[in-house]
DNA sequence: GATTTAACTTAACGGTGTTAAGTATTTTCT
DNA sequence: AGAAAATACTTAACACCGTTAAGTTAAATC
């Protein structure tokens, strides 16, 4: 079956280059800003053809994203390498989810900001639970057990204390992403103090 | 000139209807599912008759949201009048700003989650500076300082902890809006833990 | 009574995501 | 080899969108 697999190949390989011209569009342009017809025409097809390889829009993006957070979960890990200390690790990670959102702005907006769920095609399920977004919280969920167990933060409910953290990067990210107009401090002083005032606000 | 102030009385008035009909629509339907078209359908009136008294969509929407914005600064202004103490005030004037974003999300939405400045129109000139948000922001400011003049939390930079706090409340509201698909911990004691979490974070 | 002004509408432009139907071309089967 | 079927793609169209230019009707002014 070797020509089915070759055929197979070249199927997979326009659909390779629809999900790259759309990547590159989506990061440099911006959601609002990439359109199907604006995709086909990067790659030379007509636009219709992107729907033989996407169910729609919100896939294709959603599907871009993916990947791309897929990289997120490596990186709030990466840190691990260079230390073992528990406290170090969540702070690392931490550090690393905010500077990535910064990275990407784009598509971090795409998972985390835009699904108020009125914005999007009320038919799109999302679900979380099969996300990369899920795996690299799971990531910080780990990374608060282990604070939790060698005592570095307090006890408490791990799943809570996890969702805490998360929100509170997150809003830094978002507002730092989306609020250009806004007189914020400097970048480095804002994370720092984010990341500190949560992390001695979760200490005994 | 009795009778031209009447005409303009008239004329505020459907501007008025304009307004109420797209402020109801918009937080029943969410911005993604009102349109210009559904509005003056609304009101039965023409499309058209719309950019009579509104320049565009993005400025009827942000009038919109500025009007409900007033009140939000209302809001957190409102503990002051049951205590008197830094800590308490600043604690409730947290949780108003949470709870509001939640009884408004779509508003709410528009102002604090949707402006990555990649969705909206490039062209629309959106300044904090003259905005609603910014005076609720500014109740904020006037919170923390006191707080930190009664030593109720540590000494250091104003603006600093306060959009630090500002990035805490908002990722927490704007999580719990946008997702609804992630298993989140029960509404009240997450609004808790993210609170006491950032305000033990800035005490000494 | 003619003219100007005001309030509103019609028609249209250029865009969007998406679907149904059509057209070649290639593969499969008899 | 030739008919049938599947594959890969395109054309044309639908139903929407925000917005603008031109047109209409009625009231106000002179």
């Amino acid at each position: 079956m070797g020509i089915k697999e070759r055929k197979e190949k070249a199927k997979d390989n326009l659909r390779q280059e629809i999900f790259d011209a759309a990547s590159e569009l989506f990061a440099k342009e911006g959601i609002a800003n990439v359109s199907m017809r604006k995709i086909a025409e990067k790659i030379e097809y007509s636009p219709t053809t992107i729907y033989l390889y996407f169910k729609d829009k919100t896939t294709l993006l959603h599907q871009i994203c993916e990947e791309t957070f897929a990289k997120l979960a490596a990186e709030v890990t990466k840190i691990r390498e260079i230390t073992n200390d528990p406290l170090e690790i969540l702070r690392g990670g931490l550090r690393a989810y905010i500077e990535f959102g910064l990275k990407h702005p784009n598509h971090y907006g795409v998972v985390f900001i835009t699904p108020l769920k009125s914005y999007i095609d009320e038919n799109f399920e999302y679900s979380f639970d099969n996300s990369t977004g899920k795996i690299a919280f799971e990531k910080l969920v780990e990374s608060v057990i282990t604070c939790v167990e060698t005592g570095a933060i307090k006890n408490g409910d791990i799943e809570l204390i996890s969702q805490t953290l998360w929100a509170g990067m997150h809003g830094l990210t978002s507002l730092l992403i989306g609020h250009t107009e806004f007189p914020f401090a400097e970048k480095e002083r804002l994370i720092e103090s984010m990341i500190d005032t949560m992390i001695k606000g979760l200490q005994d």
